[in-house]
DNA sequence: CTGCATTATTTTAAGCTTAAAATAAATTGG
DNA sequence: CCAATTTATTTTAAGCTTAAAATAATGCAG
């Protein structure tokens, strides 16, 4: 005999644990990055792209490898090239030859690049403990040992972050 | 007296709990939205926003003008008239003029477009029960109620989602 | 009714992002 | 050594995304 279905159980509503979670997972990230966005505009017009490869630099020594960079920064090979360039053409990074593989070209901050990244540290720091001051060191500690777990769910293979 | 301070405790490394959290945040959302992308582009030829704009629209009736649609989507309002452009170019939405107010014009699934869109939900689902196959029950709601109050703190306003 | 502020959308300019194809250097197997 | 494969990067074409400025319709105060 056919189980009775409640009237909202149709194919495309929100009712599914799963799909609300995967919705609220997005809506927390997109809240917060935007935010991220729009102070690293405001505070020190730059982006968030920019930020992240200047980070990635920032604690390496000897620079890094355009395919280093793609594999940290989560994003396509390509995109590395035109970042870079914009960077280069601001004078924050520099581009130098790769003494054991020709192919490789390391990228590295400039004195210029540092400076400029050393004062964005501690204010993104701060925005993050802003947005997060209404959850305490359990739900911290807990949120991360979950998303942990997701993490690995989600990604098989595992090499990422 | 100044307290001693651990050697790896320089303001750029990954320490602070609360970085760590969204380090980890960002990583389980762009490995997650990366593979919905990815399908989305290999099994029906797609994007995201094309998916995201036609789902939102599918769950109402009579279309919505672009501010709603941009405010559900989290995107900028000029972002909707590039992408109804597009999907108007491929009759999957049609403009429909607003009767009361000469500003707005709403967006509404063509036939096509419903049809189009109406064998997506159901993968969509499946892709992310698999990437949370690693989550049990009561690990999918403890993280929804965590990121709920995520939402909250990073969100004081509160509008969106 | 009339000017003024508000609201909805579009345009603009710039940058980000990707997948796929192209280029070029290194490595490997015979 | 040499051909074939792999690896690193760049190029290309298309679409996405944003903030800010411009347009245009509405609503409201006087």
């Amino acid at each position: 005999m056919r189980q009775k279905v409640k009237p909202d159980q149709n194919i495309h509503s929100y009712a599914k644990p799963e799909l609300r979670l995967w919705l609220r997972l997005l809506t927390c990230t997109n809240l917060m990055e935007g935010e991220i966005r729009r102070r690293l505009r405001q505070e020190f017009a730059t982006t968030l792209p920019r930020f992240d490869l200047l980070a990635q630099l920032d604690r390496t020594s000897g620079g890094l490898t355009l395919t280093e960079l793609s594999n940290r920064m989560m994003v396509s090979n390509g995109n590395l090239t035109g970042l870079a360039d914009r960077l280069v053409g601001d004078n924050l990074v520099e581009r130098l030859p790769d003494p054991d593989d020709g192919r490789s070209t390391r990228v590295a901050l400039t004195a210029l690049g540092k400076k400029h990244f050393d004062a964005m540290p501690p204010a993104h720091e701060n925005w993050i403990n802003s947005m997060l001051e209404g959850l305490d060191k359990d739900d911290i500690g807990h949120l991360h040992q979950l998303l942990g777990k997701l993490k690995i769910s989600a990604n098989p293979g595992g090499t990422a972050c």
